[in-house]
RNA sequence: GGUCCGGUGGCCGAGUGGUCAGGCACAGGUCUGCAAAACCUGCUACGGCGGUUCAAUUCCGCCCCGGACCUCCA
């Protein structure tokens, strides 16, 4: 496969990727908050990271992938006040259903899934380091990080101190020496979580747990530091100034990714525009939702912004209907080197800057290639404008679609679940079978009339040289 | 206001200094008892104004429009 290139948030640039360790890849990406139901544009880092991992795992013989559970905010304790519920509880009932939901979306567990307050020991080792080596200081119990103590405060998301302090719109504590300092560790009140430390008892800021939990599992320096691009300021910019002046190291992540922001009809997801949808809200649509909402994602390059209508879920449904079909006509066949060929073709364009979106139209394709051995008909555009010459064997390109879209979590279902699953299905097999027989006798009206009744309770029937086959829209 | 990212055909959406994206929709065709599916053909766009160039949708400048971020929203 060729070399990997990234568009780099910290250069700006799209680079060729080289791991710290070819041996060994680690990838961190933000996780959840767990305060409610994950939401649409929770989804999409997900999907995408969960694509990169994928990637990875193909390229390089050994992947770390962590991503992180903050389960220590104030967003969750204010939930907890409200709702009057355990703080515990919230968190548990939350993790597991951010679990469900992803893995309704077709995306593998991480390697690692850290939980903020499973390393609060390593927050407050880290707050140490950095006060120690005079990049942060306690102020009525507070930790603050020191932003002018670090020269390249700024560099990843592209702001110089003059314009953080001219765009400040919140209060400045008081107990800050500098307006842009932020918070590594805060008091807490009897009535919300704290923990022991040496400046008293308090609980961790936001940035901290990340650059804590990122130690931990992948090390001071690791390959590549994933999030949605909200989350470059000021999130990215503290996690990585907290670990370079903690570590005194040169870089954190050596690539930094950030994938665009999902719109919902035309504008940003928000409970008062009525435009705010769950997971679960496009799930319920029906078994096929969440991998029609995961190709829904992937039709799109990861780091434009993505505006989620219904019309557009419906065509991804479509889709996936079309490359069922393309699989389930196609004959099993054994492994060949033009099947690897084409994977490989497929793939390709996820090498750069992990272009989804081309290695889709190069799945659709592979299906018109198929479509064309199985079914019938004339390949040689699609042959001719792709520049190949691959001979056309019924089997070889549904296989390669399958290999391919492995990478992207898409199409690995069983097609005929996808086609016929639902309800008992005997009736309709009889009602074929009926309709077999008035077309062998010639009674095309009782024949039409059985295909109406099936249709009318949404039931396609196909009929080819080798037999009838039929699917539920 | 500042920083950054975008504006591609009816819709979605890649990409490129000069020969084709692709999908959906639509219109023809082949096949079929009729359909459906599949395949074939057609539909030829790159916000506006300048500039560079033999040649710009692609590079540069300005303008217009949209979005993200500007201290804890993926």
């Amino acid at each position: 496969m060729t070399a990997l290139r990234f568009h780099n948030s910290l250069t700006r640039r799209e680079e060729d990727f080289v791991p710290l360790d070819p041996q060994h890849v680690k990838l961190y990406v933000c996780g959840p908050t767990v305060y409610d139901l994950a939401h649409l544009g929770n989804a999409r880092p997900v999907v995408v990271f969960d694509v990169l991992a994928r990637l990875l795992r193909r390229l390089y013989p050994r992947v770390t992938y962590a991503r992180n559970i903050t389960d220590v905010d104030d967003k969750i304790n204010a939930r907890a006040r409200e709702a009057g519920e355990p703080i515990g509880a919230i968190t548990a009932r939350t993790t597991s259903d951010f679990h469900r939901d992803m893995a309704a979306l077709g995306n593998l567990p991480p390697d690692i899934e850290p939980t903020a307050t499973g390393h609060i020991p390593e927050m407050i080792a880290m707050t140490e380091k950095l006060i120690e080596r005079g990049h942060a200081y306690a102020a009525e119990g507070h930790v603050l990080f020191s932003v002018g103590s670090f020269a390249d405060y700024g560099k990843l998301s592209g702001r110089n101190q003059d314009e953080l302090l001219a765009g400040a719109r919140v209060d400045i504590a008081p107990y800050k020496r500098d307006p842009g300092d932020f918070v590594l560790w805060k008091p807490s009140h009897e009535d919300t979580p704290g923990w022991d430390s040496p400046w008293g008892r308090g609980r961790p800021g936001w940035h901290i747990e990340c650059s804590a939990m990122s130690w931990k599992h992948l090390g001071e320096e690791f390959d590549i530091h994933g999030g949605g691009a909200d989350l470059l300021f000021p999130h990215h910019e503290n996690e990585l100034a907290q670990s370079r002046c903690a570590f005194g190291t040169s870089f954190m992540a050596h690539t930094w990714l950030h994938n665009g922001m999902l719109l919902v009809d035309g504008e940003k997801m928000s409970k008062s525009v009525g435009n705010f949808l769950t997971v679960q809200d496009i799930l319920a649509q029906g078994a096929w939702a969440g991998e029609a909402f995961r190709m829904l994602l992937l039709r799109t390059h990861y780091r434009s912004g993505l505006d989620y209508t219904q019309p557009a879920l419906d065509e991804a449904k479509a889709e996936l209907d079309d490359s069922y079909a393309m699989l389930a006509r196609a004959p099993a066949v054994s492994e060949t080197l033009v099947i690897a060929e084409m994977a490989e073709w497929a793939l390709e364009p996820l090498c750069d800057d992990l272009n989804t979106a081309l290695a889709l139209t190069r799945l659709r394709d592979l299906r018109t290639l198929e479509n064309a051995a199985t079914v019938g008909g004339s390949a040689a555009s699609v042959l001719h404008r792709i520049g190949k010459g691959w001979a056309l064997v019924p089997g070889q390109a549904a296989a390669a679609f399958r290999q391919a879209s492995a990478v992207l979590g898409l199409m690995q279902g069983e097609p005929k679940a996808w086609l016929q699953g639902g309800d008992d299905s005997s009736a309709i097999e009889a009602a074929i079978a009926a309709r077999i027989t008035a077309r062998a006798a010639r009674d095309f009206a009782e024949a039409d009339r059985i295909r109406a009744a099936l249709l009318a309770d949404g039931v396609v029937l196909e009929d080819s040289a080798a037999g009838t086959v039929w699917k539920r829209v």
